[in-house]
DNA sequence: CTAGTCACG
DNA sequence: ACGTACGTGACTAGT
């Protein structure tokens, strides 16, 4: 008896539960993966740990696959709809079925119904039952021969069951859990339980009389006004939500137990769908194992070593080098307390070469030499493997190393191979490459991955990209490192007049406005404020949030009139945000020795190729509005004997959409050299050039803003102030008289639902599924980033381009002067005032032939002792 | 941890 | 009928 084991598997909230556990995961035909993912690795993890004899899934057939309050977070987080989560479990019957394992639904039952009424038959049968879910409702199933085997923490950790758990963690026996249900409820089950009784109360009250019944025998002696009159108004419920949290037992099930025996699986089904999925782990097993057991297909054991060896001593390190062959190459990770690499100590260092991982403790106690390693690392001829080589690279640039020979990076390989893949994770990186559930993997294991990770995708990226990694993305890394490293000198006394300046004057606005507003508030707090604007002062609402009030700059500016508040809010939220953002905030990331700050530039975030920065971002210091723009007054050069230079290139944008487009107007306009709004205004409003006035070219400005942006009537509209059919008529004009735009934004669309990415200059992908969505509003989001796209992207392809000649021309000639900031299409420099002559030439030289489009590059040139005080240069 | 707001290209 | 301009990051309030 009971050597026969029955795994009882809860289709419905295993595969819910892998869904929100893991991370939106996407092929490259738009199928949402991540949830039979996760569905399949917790299934062979509960296969292998359990050896079943036998397996069934139960699926739901009358209830929603997901509830409706989840379903708001679950939208607001993930771009998806519910179609993609019911389309994986589409796909979950589908993998079964070729695996061989069994799953029931019955209409007007759930998977509980079907797990309870099989695992009282396992019992009858003599058979072990083990139930896998993800949700607790099961626990009142619970016995000597039933157990429950519940995932935690998303899919990560195991919970399980027997009776003397259950009365651990909620203090009753298992069938008494139907009666805590009953009172407290379950809103994710619409249970709806007796009001003011949560898990506490619930527990207390069963503990004492058992059961509902016997509860309301003595609910007199019941202490607590409130409660005891919430039990007697919600009698009836109590019961009906009992009812509702009892799983039914008695289903007319047809199969007999042995029908749901282990079975081989079908491998010439499952190829096929693991290739559709890209399954690529599942697959090599496939392909590779000779199977011991149907499951063996699925299951990819989760590879935990090698265990990494440590080194201690010079000694020991320099035999370990000596067995490296330099051909080969090495891996390397280096861990530090802090994610900066200019304010992180480093921790842990590993290295791994063929098969081995080696650790060396850097911390003081550890006692290993950074020196020690300072040989392997500046050899430029041993290859070198890293995960964000350039956090390596400006780490030991701190510790007077050059990392040299940096060989492959598979944060840059995965971001080239596709920008929207989020994560600078080197665990996500390598299990979202490995298709292995990387959650409890080691570092070693990981840092021994990152080669096979990048021999993996060697293999499988197209040539243009290897292209775009080897010959762009790589070498631009070491050059964003040096000017990570170098940093920008910030004056922090500047800072300091500044925010004092600030603070007075946000002071000054903040009485003016509680005068006004007749009551004391917090003026930053959107919620506050809308109170007072919308309910006290009765100034008539314009715009709505979902929480509330929309107290933003367009409402303010629309209530401008209204009341003389307006004014001092608009005021005090400028200053405000100067203040907080700018003013306070650097102060704190001046690096004490060198008073400079050093930003990190990210180069695997943005889904068109351009670059990002953090900590602090330099990429937004104020320059629009002159009050803002005073803050650059901190953005110094080092000393007397340097300059802060920035060159920037006019309109990129539209100059790149000339070129992608190859429209005949555009291109003459800028051969020409006539400004290219005032052009479009002409041929839009159909006027002379000579006759276009400011209000005809900024409205010209807007719609090309528009044209960039992946135009809408509506946005259009917003953008210029005019009447939404009036935008749609400029667009309509613009259109006709720039016939290659048109073409191009046909064109541009059609490529992307074909292929299923669009591409710049450089051949650098943005794959847009969503092109081929049914939902219209999904769909016109993703035709805009495809006619978007290109266009950024192509623009920053160039600046890249640029900073790598830039680059480069400084060192062949010996310049002292270096690259600090890029601002999109901006590159400032600072440079020693003898230079500035040479060095002017060579970056407007570089940035100008950076790349030949149909249309001349134009760069401007600014100079000046800081970010502000800025003097053209010819 | 999210939403609202606002700084930049 | 729907509800939109593209791409970012940081701060604050408030749950």
């Amino acid at each position: 008896m009971f050597d026969k084991k029955i795994m009882l598997i809860d289709g419905n909230s295993l595969l819910y539960r892998a869904f929100y556990a893991l991370p939106l995961l996407q092929t490259r035909e738009g199928i949402y993966t991540n949830g039979v993912y996760g569905f399949l690795t917790m299934l062979n993890r509960a296969t292998r740990e359990l050896q079943p004899t036998h397996i069934v899934v139960a699926f739901d057939k009358d209830r929603k696959t997901f509830r409706n309050d989840t379903y708001s977070d679950y939208k607001a987080n993930r771009s998806a709809t519910p179609d993609e989560l019911s389309g994986q479990f589409q796909i979950i019957r589908e993998v079964l079925a070729a695996l061989n394992i069994n799953y029931i639904e019955m209409q007007g039952y759930e998977a509980d119904d079907i797990i309870g009424t099989l695992s009282l038959n396992a019992e009858a049968a003599g058979m072990e039952s083990i139930i896998v879910t993800g949700d607790g409702d099961s626990l009142q199933l619970v016995s000597e021969h039933t157990r429950v085997y519940m995932t935690k923490k998303g899919i990560s950790e195991i919970e399980v069951y027997d009776p003397a758990k259950v009365l651990e963690k909620w203090e009753v026996k298992p069938a008494q859990m139907i009666e805590i249900k009953a009172l407290m409820g379950d809103s994710s089950d619409n249970i709806p339980g007796v009001p003011g009784i949560g898990p506490k109360t619930a527990i207390k009250l069963i503990k004492e009389y058992g059961n509902l019944e016997k509860l309301y025998e003595n609910l007199d002696k019941i202490k607590g006004k409130k409660l005891v009159e919430n039990l007697a108004e919600h009698k009836t419920q109590a019961f009906m939500s009992r009812e509702l949290a009892t799983i039914v037992r008695d289903m007319n099930l047809e199969g007999q137990m042995d029908d749901y025996q282990v079975q081989e699986a079908n491998p010439a089904e499952l190829r096929p769908l693991y290739q559709r999925l890209q399954f690529n782990n599942f697959l090599n097993a496939l392909q590779e194992s000779r199977p011991t057991s149907d499951l063996a297909l699925v299951l990819n054991p989760i590879e935990v070593g090698p265990d990494a060896r440590e080194l201690n001593s010079e000694e020991e390190l320099k035999i370990v080098l000596r067995s490296f062959e330099a051909v080969e190459g090495v891996t390397i990770n280096i861990e530090t307390d802090y994610r900066h690499p200019m304010w992180g100590k480093i921790q842990k260092i590993y290295l791994a070469y063929r098969k081995e991982v080696f650790y060396l403790d850097m911390s003081e106690k550890g006692g290993f030499k950074l020196d020690w390693l300072k040989p392997l690392l500046e050899d430029e001829a041993i290859p070198k493997y890293l995960h964000n080589a350039k956090f390596a690279q400006v780490v030991l640039l701190r510790h007077g190393i050059q990392l040299r020979g940096i060989k492959g990076d598979t944060l840059l390989f995965t971001y080239v191979l596709d920008p929207s893949f989020q994560s600078e994770e080197l665990r996500a990186t390598v299990g979202h490459h490995l298709q292995v559930d990387t959650s409890s993997s080691s570092t070693a294991y990981l840092v021994s991955q990152i080669r096979t990770v990048y021999t993996l995708l060697e293999a499988q990226g197209a040539p243009e990209l290897k292209s775009l990694l080897d010959d762009i993305e790589l070498p631009l890394s070491d050059i964003l490192g040096m000017m990570e490293f170098c940093g920008v000198k910030v004056d922090k006394k500047i800072l300091l007049s500044i925010a004092g300046e600030l603070g007075e004057r946000i002071a000054r606005a903040e009485i003016k406005i509680q005068e006004l507003a007749g009551s004391s508030f917090n003026i930053n707090s959107p919620k506050q404020l809308g109170k007072v604007l919308f309910e006290d002062l009765g100034l008539k609402t314009a715009k709505k949030t979902k929480s509330g009030y929309s107290t933003g700059q367009e409402v303010l500016e629309g209530l401008y009139g209204e009341h003389e508040i307006i004014a001092y809010i608009m005021e005090h939220r400028q200053l405000s945000k100067l203040k907080s953002t700018y003013a306070d905030a650097l102060q704190n990331l001046i690096q004490p020795d060198t008073g400079r700050v050093h930003t990190i530039f990210k180069q695997a975030i943005t889904a068109t190729g351009r670059l990002s920065s953090v900590e602090p971002n330099l990429q937004n210091i104020p320059i629009r509005m002159e009050e803002g723009r005073r803050i650059r007054k901190a953005f110094v050069a080092a000393d007397k004997e340097w300059l802060i230079f920035s060159a920037d290139y006019s309109q990129i944008d539209l100059r790149s959409l000339a070129h992608i487009s190859g429209d005949e107007i555009l291109i003459d306009t800028f051969k020409k050299g006539i400004d290219i709004h005032t052009r479009t205004a002409s041929e839009i409003f159909d006027v002379p050039l000579e006759k276009v006035d400011n209000e005809l070219r900024r409205r010209a400005k807007a719609v090309n803003f528009g044209i960039i942006y992946g135009i809408s009537d509506f946005g259009l509209a917003r953008g210029t102030g005019v009447s939404r059919k009036e935008a749609g008529r400029y667009i309509q004009e613009y259109l006709d008289s720039y016939p290659g735009v048109k073409q191009y934004m046909e064109d541009v669309v059609q490529f992307g639902i074909e292929k299923g990415y669009v591409e710049t200059i450089l051949k650098r992908r943005r794959y847009l599924p969503d092109l081929r969505a049914k939902n219209k509003m999904v769909q016109s989001f993703a035709r805009r980033m495809a006619l978007n796209t290109p266009i950024q992207g192509t623009s920053a392809d160039i600046i890249k381009l640029a900073m790598l000649k830039v680059a480069a021309e400084l060192k062949a000639r010996q310049l002292k002067s270096r690259l600090l900031l890029q601002v999109h299409d901006d590159l400032v420099l600072e440079v020693r005032k003898d230079e500035l002559e040479e060095v002017a030439y060579l970056v407007k030289n570089c940035m100008e032939s950076a790349y030949t489009l149909k249309v001349p590059l134009i760069v401007s040139m600014k100079a000046g002792p800081n970010w502000y005080d800025m003097q053209n240069w010819e």
